[in-house]
DNA sequence: GACTGGCACTCAGCAGTGGGGAGTGCCAGC
DNA sequence: GCTGGCACTCCCCACTGCTGAGTGCCAGTC
């Protein structure tokens, strides 16, 4: 049904459309592809393309502009990842390596993405559910008022200030820190939470309502959802580029961008840092995003998914540079974490 | 020159300019607002208006809009602020009461702001330098390697993990702790970094280049100015809502709040909670914006500024309830820092 | 002297018109 | 199965004339 011509008319269709931005005819078609037939036989072919539903008609004496099915296709079986220069990989990973902590890691991921694409970059902070437990530290800030801090493996820190009465003896704390610390280091935060549950259990009863109360914040700490939904956003300047014309889809993409709800399920659920998903136009769930697709992917140390990171852009974008970028800087910031 | 109803006038096509966007001509003033008086003389003042440079015509058999010299006048001399109502009072304060660290409260107070003015919200996170100490932490992870916290009167807490060599006793990092609290707590962070500089001095020889280090890296979180540079952006898409013919102003303000530098200098320099900064269009230090305005105020507890927070809109904005609704805003916020 | 009604004038915006051009579908011929 | 040719469609653009909102000015009135 579609021959290999076919095939080469449709993905000539997609870079000449995506770098036009209108419809384009069978005559420019051979005129700039070396296609090696006439413009007639071209449509011919775009007849076929069009009944198949990869393409479309804007209105009748006006070339063809690819459709969400055609992008599918194109992205599923006529393109492959175009790598980045040798100088963008420097750029990247000495950009990314000048930062200082796990919130610069963030926000510089997600301007260099920003840069790369051309679009609108989304990052996503490391799942605290999801990593593990390097270090619990619980020290006596005055008499009864303690500061608990807890380090995971992806470098994010978490603080808590607790007031526990009555007082707790310095050697108690020590005690609490270290039992804290034997049960959680090491495990995901999930079972670290069931892990340390039962610990008051072990202390005298005088402090146990205390050590309670120590524990419930740090399991609070461990499961707070809250921090799953922390989400860094940059490059929202490309979407006045995206324009002329695509005017009445930004609105819809600004306000997905204002609710971090929408955000995190168009980044998906959490795929290996290994895949790229990519969803296209209506492909999405959400109608108002129709003109909009998203490539994101998972990143972590090893093949350990941490969160996810992607991009929004126009369905008419170059889909092979932005994923090979996405994925370029996803294997980057998934390096370094895991160094840190 | 100007007289009361001249002024009236004014203010009267400010009024209708802001509300339906549209160059307003004698003829619908007379008609929604009492002037008392005929189109004819309405018209009058308004080419007295215009040779004063208050209004201007976009072109010659269209109604007058206002210049931005014309909302100065405005803002200065005509206005008083509209105190907002009893529900939008409670609106505010119950929800920022609902937030439990200094990183909700910021995002709360952007968003309330946002969705109050309908205008992009802008809330600088509360100064490190400009803040006092309130605790500093030290305790040892594992041996020579410790982690420090030093705790804001903002309620900012930042954290540094420190690798020493050789390693201290914890007799030594208990000295330094009691130190360092002794020589910080309370004072300014500009002031603290002078005060422990030559903490070192005091210790053995053998621990010294550990304590400077350890000092070192205090004094670099005191003064860490990227952390003042730290900001939060919300309602963006509000910036759709400026539309129709807003949409070439909509790329440099994207543009610009991608730019944090650009959005401090924007913020202004710390003005005291009580003050208000109303800067209009041209009136901005950037060419792009000039068909933006920008009303921004100081917050913290008392008098003291600890950073700036504000709303970036169109010169065409309802400037008396922007700026009660950021005043308010800043209010509570200023509040509910000092509780905590 | 200040205000008003009247009037001529200006000009953006809109609808209607018509040519040009890009692109198509189809068909007959190779 | 490909190609050249041809009739057809319809967007786009430039041009036109009209309408109406709005103005500036002037002479008249209180």
């Amino acid at each position: 049904m579609l021959d290999d011509r076919k095939l080469d008319v449709l993905r000539a269709i997609i870079e000449d459309y995506v770098s036009t931005q209108e419809p384009v005819g069978s005559k420019a078609l051979v005129e700039r592809h070396q296609l090696g037939v006439s413009p007639a036989t071209v449509r011919n072919d775009m007849a076929v393309l069009e009944d198949e539903g990869f393409i479309a008609q804007p209105h009748t004496s006006a070339g063809r502009i690819p459709t969400d099915k055609g992008y599918r296709l194109f992205v599923d079986r006529l393109t492959s990842v175009k790598p980045l220069s040798a100088a963008e990989r420097r750029a990247i990973s000495t950009f990314l390596e000048g930062a200082v902590d796990l919130d610069d890691v963030v926000q510089r991921t997600v301007r260099m993405l920003a840069q790369l694409t051309r679009q609108v970059a989304i990052v996503q902070y490391p799942s605290l559910t999801r990593s593990t437990v390097r270090h619990v530290e619980l020290v006596t800030l005055a008499p009864g008022r303690l500061l608990l801090v807890l380090i995971t493996s992806a470098g994010r820190v978490e603080q808590r200030v607790i007031e526990v009465s009555p007082a707790l003896d310095d050697s108690v704390v020590a005690d609490v820190r270290a039992r804290l610390n034997a049960l959680a280091i090491g495990q995901r935060l999930a079972d670290a939470a069931v892990n340390v549950e039962s610990l008051a259990d072990a202390f005298d009863p005088g402090d146990q309502s205390s050590v309670s109360k120590i524990v419930a914040i740090l399991v609070g700490a461990f499961s707070d959802e809250r921090s799953d939904e922390r989400i860094a956003i940059g490059g929202t300047a490309n979407l006045a580029r995206f324009g002329e014309g695509f005017e009445s889809s930004i609105k819809p993409i600004l306000e997905a961008l204002e609710e971090h709800v929408v955000l995190l399920k168009l980044l998906g659920e959490a795929t290996s840092p290994s895949m790229m998903t990519v969803r296209i136009g209506h492909e999405l769930p959400f109608e108002e995003l129709s003109a909009t697709s998203v490539v994101a992917t998972g990143y972590g140390p090893g093949e350990e998914t941490l969160a996810n990171l992607g991009i929004v852009g126009p369905t008419r974008m170059d889909y092979p540079g932005t994923i090979a970028a996405v994925r370029a800087v996803a294997r980057y910031v998934s390096q370094i974490l895991g160094e840190s």
